[in-house]
DNA sequence: AAGTCGATCAACCGCCAACCG
DNA sequence: CCGGTTGGCGGTTGATCGACT
């Protein structure tokens, strides 16, 4: 189910990731973060674009990616919030149209979506979509009850998937899974909610503020590209707060955060 | 057992917006 | 304001798997 490997013009490799490359990828990122996509495959010794390798740690070597089934509740929330936000939504256009201006609120449909269920990638999602839940929704057919009751969800023509989207153990996320976007009020008046957005900026940057340091002075910023919505990657642990990235950092980097 | 076909999903491509000098 | 760079997205591809005949 992967495309096999082959060198391209440019001398770069293409096709699937060989378990030595998600090492040094791994390695690479834990230890130095990803600071420019571009430059990184050169400095972690790979020979790939920095778009693959931004793609391969997004979607599959992340370490908080969740693999495995989506429950009924992750289905029903990728159906709503489809239904809502369509293919194309943009959040930065609806929010320069809003005269609404914020900075790293960049975001369409899946990712948004991602951001809501933690673990999985809009990657996924989107597959998901295509494979399983857009055959569960008519064009122009809005998602009624039916669709959102469990016992009904009989649309279209069932897949092998169906019979395991009845497991329901992962979902919701433990305590010490529940991310920032999960501690912000997630608006029921929209799934869209500029509102719920906003809030999410606010609370991960207060978190930052909390720390007692000066986040601006960091030597070296931990990156929010993958979490640009969802903020998923700042975990809570039982004691307090404790950003998803200390794994990811080197020991300088886990002092500061505590 | 062998062939066919649809489903799956990792990976690629092209485009666009933000950022920066 | 402009052009180059970068990151991120939606859409699509293609290899593989499993069900079916």
């Amino acid at each position: 189910m992967v495309r096999s490997a082959s060198i391209d013009k440019n001398g770069l490799r293409k096709g699937s990731w060989s378990i030595e490359e998600d090492e040094k990828l791994r390695n690479y990122i834990q230890k130095y973060g990803h600071w420019n996509w571009r430059q990184l495959p050169k400095f972690a010794g790979l020979s790939r674009c920095g778009k693959s390798c931004r793609l391969r740690w997004m979607n599959y070597l992340r370490p908080d990616v969740k693999r495995g089934d989506f429950s009924e509740e992750e289905n029903n929330l990728i159906i709503q919030m489809h239904e809502e936000l369509g293919n194309k939504y943009a959040l930065n256009r609806k929010a320069t149209s809003l005269k609404f201006s914020l900075q790293h609120v960049t975001s369409s449909t899946w990712s948004i979506i991602s951001g809501k269920l933690p673990g999985r990638t809009d990657n996924e999602i989107k597959n998901h979509w295509h494979t399983n839940l857009s055959k569960r929704v008519k064009p122009n057919q809005p998602v009624s009850s039916e669709v959102m009751n469990e016992d009904s969800v009989s649309v279209g023509a069932p897949s092998k998937s169906d019979h395991k989207e009845k497991n329901v153990e992962n979902f919701p996320p433990s305590s010490q899974e529940i991310s920032c976007s999960e501690l912000s009020s997630v608006s029921n008046d929209s799934v869209l909610g500029m509102n719920t957005v906003a809030e999410d900026c606010v609370s991960s940057m207060e978190i930052f503020q909390d720390s007692g340091s000066d986040f601006w002075d960091l030597p070296f910023l931990p990156d929010n590209d993958y979490n640009q919505d969802g903020y998923e990657s700042l975990f809570l642990t039982e004691d307090g707060y404790m950003s998803f990235y200390a794994y990811a950092y080197d020991a300088d980097a886990i002092d500061w955060i505590q």
